[in-house]
DNA sequence: AGGGAAACCCGAACGC
DNA sequence: TGCGTTCGGGTTTCCC
């Protein structure tokens, strides 16, 4: 679930609190949790690990080291928190990282597909990832440009992480229906004025969603309101906000999709 | 190259 | 009430 308003969400919450402070030691409840490197490897070398900064890449989390770059992706019931050190661990604790404040950070993932990397070369796990929608480099002359080179379905394209970084399920619904086209419309197809319209939606959806700090479902709470403000995202057989029409429900490269069907025209 | 399916997981929600 | 089944969500991998 946390997608790229989450991630900036909780970036921004959990950022004041750990710069400047020392990770003491590790704990880790579940090695697959730790995608690279060993376990035993890990902690030797995050211990005494100074946190630099913690910034967000896509749906990644950057937790810049001394020495290393410690990487998090939530996948979809991943959290974040900031325990005191008194505080017990709790149900679903994969990964501990115990502190120089007496505090811990706590990465908690009740399905377990969530994913820790540890490594001096924070490229070699992101380098595959497209370009971040919110920053300058993303403009409808490059959206156009790439949507013509493709020929894909728009929403299994715009959820493709090397085509751009941090759209997921909801987002792409919420952006599809704001720029009225249809998820099932073929990338090269959609016109100079669609990917205007198209970059429009992108944009203003993602910052609504870091406006209100995220969407809270799946029992993923972060204080986020989005969920709120759905426009057609589990609004299955609710009026469209924009012309009343009764959102419908498809599945689109096996994603629950949401869609008006006055609205988003097929063609 | 693109798309479908399966795999990874668990708990909630549903059906009986 | 208590069972068994289905579903969903992000990503990778495999197959056609």
């Amino acid at each position: 679930m946390p997608e790229l308003p989450e991630v900036e969400t909780i970036v921004r919450g959990i950022k004041a609190e750990l710069i400047g402070k020392a990770i003491l030691s590790a704990d880790l409840f579940w090695a697959r949790t730790l995608a690279t490197p060993s376990s035993k490897k890990f902690k030797e070398q995050v211990q005494g690990q100074k946190i630099k900064d913690v910034i967000r890449r896509a749906k990644y989390l950057d937790f810049v080291l001394s020495d290393f770059h410690l990487l998090i992706h939530l996948r979809m019931s991943g959290d974040i928190m900031i325990r005191q050190s008194k505080t017990e661990p709790e149900k679903h604790d994969r990964l501990l990282l115990h502190l120089s404040n007496r505090k811990y950070l706590a990465f908690n993932d009740t399905r377990k597909f969530g994913r820790v990397w540890f490594t001096k070369d924070p490229e070699s796990v992101l380098a595959k990832l497209g370009p971040e929608p919110l920053e300058s480099g993303f403009t409808s002359k490059w959206l156009f440009e790439n949507l013509g080179k493709r020929k894909r379905q728009l929403k299994p394209l715009l959820l493709d992480q090397a085509f751009i970084a941090g759209l997921g399920n909801i987002y792409t619904d919420e952006c599809l229906h704001m720029a009225k086209l249809h998820p099932l419309a073929v990338s090269n197809d959609v016109t100079q004025k669609q990917s205007e319209a198209l970059r429009e939606a992108i944009q203003s959806v993602l910052k609504e969603g870091i406006r209100r700090n995220g969407a809270s479902i799946d029992r993923v709470y972060r204080g986020g309101d989005y969920q709120n403000y759905f426009r057609v995202y589990d609004r299955a057989g609710k009026p469209c906000l924009v012309c009343g029409a009764e959102i419908q429900k498809l599945t689109v490269g096996q994603r629950g999709t949401h869609v008006c069907p006055k609205c988003q025209r097929l063609r």
